[in-house]
DNA sequence: ATATCGATTATCT
DNA sequence: GATAATCGATATG
């Protein structure tokens, strides 16, 4: 008899996976789980993405074309693209479509599984009830902070491996009540439904539960 | 409860 | 020199 409470095993994503429309794959990325292998691993569940199109899409950082930046984006699928913004934050998206097409999935909540006092120590916050663990990675700039990510250590990550220190895995999850609304945070192409998130999760971003 | 605003820097014009 | 795929603090109802 197995282990009521055995941990759940967990595999990588296929690249192919991730060669495909952003669309695609940000839907059925929720209920996924991103992994830093670490001596404690910090695992959390995928509740809340947004897709950036490599084309016809000027909200996309790949719009105006490859540089130093965004050259992951164009690079193979199932890579980490990281990027600084507003001189605080990392971002973290993992790249989409066939190489020599941009494309890709912005993280923006994760429901947290293992690892919550060591994200809390990244965080620089203490855990004192339930509605804490909230405050650790909802939100793309503290996913971030909560798993280390930095551009310099974690951008061009190969997140289809398990060998990886940064990678996504399947632990037999399957999402439920998906929602698409208009993306955070943008001001071009502010109208396409592109973020996807499980309705009703209390650790997707933003106040509260809206309904858009 | 929602609204507004400052922080702080890589990147691009 | 302006802008940005954000966050946390402060102000106000």
């Amino acid at each position: 008899m197995p282990s009521r409470n055995s941990a759940p095993k967990i595999r990588a994503l296929d690249r192919d996976f991730f060669a495909r429309d952003p669309r695609r794959v940000a839907r059925q990325l929720l209920g996924k789980v991103l992994i830093r292998n670490a001596s404690v691993p910090l695992t959390a569940r995928i509740v809340e993405v947004e897709a950036y199109l490599g084309k016809d899409d000027p909200a996309a950082h790949s719009a105006a074309g490859r540089t130093l930046r965004n050259s992951v984006l164009f690079g193979p699928p199932g890579h980490a693209y990281i990027y600084f913004i507003y001189g605080n934050h990392y971002c973290l998206n993992v790249s989409c479509e066939p190489a020599g097409q941009a494309g890709g999935v912005l993280f923006r909540a994760l429901e947290p599984l293992t690892g919550m006092e060591e994200m809390a120590q990244a965080r620089g916050i203490e855990l004192h009830g339930p509605k804490d663990l909230r405050q650790l990675t909802s939100g793309p700039g503290r996913l971030c902070e909560a798993f280390g990510i930095t551009r310099t250590r974690d951008n061009d990550c190969d997140l289809t491996s398990d060998k990886s220190s940064l990678w996504i895995g399947d632990d037999g999850y399957r999402a439920r009540g998906i929602a698409a609304t208009p993306r955070i945070g943008i001001t071009k192409a502010a109208d396409m439904p592109l973020r996807y998130l499980l309705a009703g999760n209390p650790f997707v971003s933003g106040p509260k539960i809206r309904l858009e």
